[in-house]
DNA sequence: CATTTAGGCTAGACACAGTCTAAATCATCG
DNA sequence: CGATGATTTAGACTGTGTCTAGCCTAAATG
């Protein structure tokens, strides 16, 4: 499962589709047919998807692009910085299109996620690493629930 | 995927078998046979186990459990406040028998999951929950890597 | 032009964690 | 003892994600 460290964008939302090939180019992806269908899917707001939202996405819009390729592609997303894998459901990985640095809520009655901004939870110090390991990334996530009076 | 608010363990690591069903009762859960063998092995210490690690250990040791018994049984002692869950991985859950509040490294090469104490990732504040919602829980997870030269 | 090559795409089979169902078993109580 | 409700069970099933093997396309080679 491949992480990535964490990369500020350079480009802003939305991102319009003729824009998405040179944004794939800055993340050194190769920009294919089925790529920029999928990114600018993505990159259309700051958003969490999972691959099977993709999928279906993809196919009621542009063309028909396999299972196979929903996945690589996220996956080569996720290893380049474009996009950030949400680990939160056991069930299926969130992509998130934001890649700034900011935590989640996440609303278990409902599996939505809302994003919160790095600085409204200020940590004053991280714990050093094991020896022999280095720290990659730090999540955050804040569990919720529906008020259900 | 039931959650539960964190809660205080009362017993001390490593619970012997024979207090098993007392700390069941504690928790509310009807002290069964197989409800004993698997609390025992996760109470056995501190530590985060996958339901396929508890099913391969409990089919080693004292009986064999169904599958769907330990999966429900997981289900129900998280409900009860007596392990929490941890989603680090998207592949499958963790039981962790440490209920006192605290955190994760998780070494995202070797897929090993190591306790940080509460108090050394000191948050000034946490954000206000969405309207119409209330916080269940802070998940905090440090992901590492092996320095490998 | 024909041929090779390499990366990318695809359908469909597959793997596997976790859930569901219907039946068997067990405990409790009158 | 028989009824009732809770628990356990085997095995079928679901859904996410991976793998395989072949196909396509574009660029390089001759």
């Amino acid at each position: 499962m491949p992480h990535s460290v964490p990369q500020s964008p350079v480009h802003r939302f939305p991102v319009e589709k003729d824009a998405v090939p040179a944004v794939l180019q800055h993340h050194k992806i190769q920009p294919t047919a089925q790529r920029v269908e999928i990114a600018s899917i993505l990159l259309a707001a700051k958003q969490h998807l999972s691959a099977d939202q993709v999928l279906s996405r993809v196919n009621n819009g542009g063309g028909p692009v396999s299972k196979a390729t929903v996945y690589n592609t996220l996956g080569l997303f996720a290893e380049r910085g474009l996009v950030r894998q949400v680990i939160v459901d056991s069930t299926k990985v969130f992509y998130d299109s934001n890649t700034a640095p900011h935590y989640h809520f996440y609303n278990v009655d409902d599996g939505t996620l809302v994003d919160v901004e790095a600085d409204l939870v200020p940590i004053e110090q991280l714990p050093s690493a094991p020896t022999g390991t280095y720290a990659d990334g730090v999540d955050i996530v804040i569990r919720i629930r529906n008020e259900s009076n």
